[in-house]
DNA sequence: TCTGGGGTCCTAGGACCC
DNA sequence: TCTGGGGTCCTAGGACCC
């Protein structure tokens, strides 16, 4: 059996530890420029606010209701997953876990011939509580797909399961997939969900009736698979950590920004992250996109977007040498008299940076940059983000923050947080 | 006025090869 | 002029997830 140990409105619960009188208060949190909620307690659920609602829109609904708004702080929210995580995996052998997003991970049991893994998971659960002040939500099932189910379960009838469900009979499966809406299923979106309605599948139990063949051609083999899941047949196994594939960084402003410089300013440093993500994880890229565009909900200014791909000569992950790639398609693709209102830039295609194979023809200048970009690391992981960076950056953020609590100030003070370390699907 | 950010996987179709 | 059949690799875009 597998099971999926996952965080409770997780970001929601973090801003509780700090303060504990938002217990019971309806609470949520909002992205970078406090645009959109991505995390909402129970309380704010129940008041109708739904996922990434627009802030603007429901701030007369939050004044009415006393809702407490909070800026993600995603140092904080890393560090509590962090501690999440190694509570967690103690409970089993050493890579039998997937740290599947910053709130969830996978336990394989396997080991777990003669325990009654229900109490085991109910002592994890109970432990990450006392510990941390998180709480978390456990299904266990045979497949990654139905722990998933068996985790929407615990979530639906909290005072029915305590926060444990155990999804193993083929009644008790049977019974749970003619309950749960097929959009709920995990893999189908909100494109799949209409697709399975106009064709008569409104429970995921539905869904195991249609003969493979419509699965395979509406679904592709995806399809397949998430059927197999659901019947309780493994198709998934749990994932080792991995290198990421891609890295973006893109930011939506605050506000919108007419200057040619200011957005240069802002994609150089999107770049420079870049680079340093690329370093952290110790490979270079062979391709770097940059994209600007004005604001999408505007119908009554222009429109313009544009995004531009560059293959490199030879794979490098120095700010510098990314840096002037970035102004290169900066300056090709930015056009004058048009209100900016998100950019970024994305590295690709990755190679690890003692493999990289140089062109021929092109002047390689990757390992003079290496030593330099590494020693600013290091300063900047001592002393702090951008404490050492390049000419071209204002070291500014531009994006706001409005609403940072005393707690969290204190919080960043009195603790050391260690890197992030979890995949995002 | 104000609408997030960061990922992965799969597929279809084009380019190219023999 | 007419024109086959089989394969691989790459890429853009779609769909999904948290």
């Amino acid at each position: 059996m597998y099971a999926l140990v996952d965080c409770n409105n997780f970001f929601v619960s973090c801003e509780r530890t700090l303060d504990p009188e938002l217990d019971n208060k309806p609470v949520v949190v909002l992205s970078n420029n406090d645009g959109c909620v991505v995390s909402r307690s129970k309380e704010a659920k129940d008041l109708g606010i739904p996922m990434a609602a627009p802030a603007f829109k429901y701030k007369e609904l939050f004044k009415k209701h006393d809702v407490q708004c909070f800026s993600a702080k995603f140092e904080l929210y890393n560090f509590k997953s962090q501690r999440v995580i190694e509570i967690s995996k103690a409970y089993v052998d050493k890579t039998d876990f997937e740290v599947y997003s910053i709130d969830e991970l996978f336990l394989d049991l396997k080991s777990f011939k003669y325990i009654n893994i229900y109490d085991y998971c109910v002592k994890i659960k109970d432990e990450i509580n006392e510990q941390e002040n998180i709480p978390v939500s456990i299904g266990i099932a045979p497949t990654k797909t139905l722990c998933k189910v068996a985790n929407r379960i615990v979530k639906e009838f909290p005072d029915k399961f305590n926060g444990v469900y155990i999804l193993d009979t083929s009644e008790k499966i049977e019974k749970a997939l003619k309950w749960l809406n097929i959009g709920d299923v995990w893999g189908i979106g909100r494109r799949l969900a209409v697709k399975m309605k106009d064709n008569g599948v409104f429970k995921a139990w539905d869904l195991l009736q249609k003969p493979e063949m419509w699965v395979r051609k509406i679904m592709g083999i995806q399809g397949v698979r998430m059927v197999n899941e659901l019947k309780g047949i493994r198709q998934l196994e749990l994932d080792a950590p991995s290198p990421k594939k891609s890295i973006a960084v893109t930011r939506s402003f605050m506000e919108m920004l007419t200057k040619k410089e200011e957005v240069r300013e802002r994609v150089e440093t999107f770049g420079m992250y870049c680079s340093e993500r690329l370093r952290k994880q110790n490979t270079c890229c062979k391709m770097v996109t940059v994209f600007v565009q004005t604001n999408r909900f505007r119908k009554d200014l222009p429109e313009y977007r544009k995004a531009m791909t560059r293959i490199l000569p030879n794979p490098t992950n120095s700010s510098i040498l990314i840096g002037r790639v970035v102004n290169e398609l900066f300056e090709a693709i930015y056009k004058e008299g048009f209100h900016y209102k998100r950019a970024g830039v994305f590295v690709n295609d990755f190679v690890p940076e003692d493999q990289r194979q140089i062109s021929l023809f092109e002047e390689d200048t990757q390992n003079q940059h290496l030593p330099v970009m590494k020693a600013m690391d290091a300063i900047n992981k001592k002393f702090g983000k951008d404490k050492v960076r390049l000419g071209s950056m204002s070291g500014q953020n531009t994006f706001g923050r409005a609403k940072l609590s005393p707690e969290y100030e204190a919080f960043l003070k009195n603790n050391t947080l260690p890197e992030a370390n979890f995949r995002f699907h």
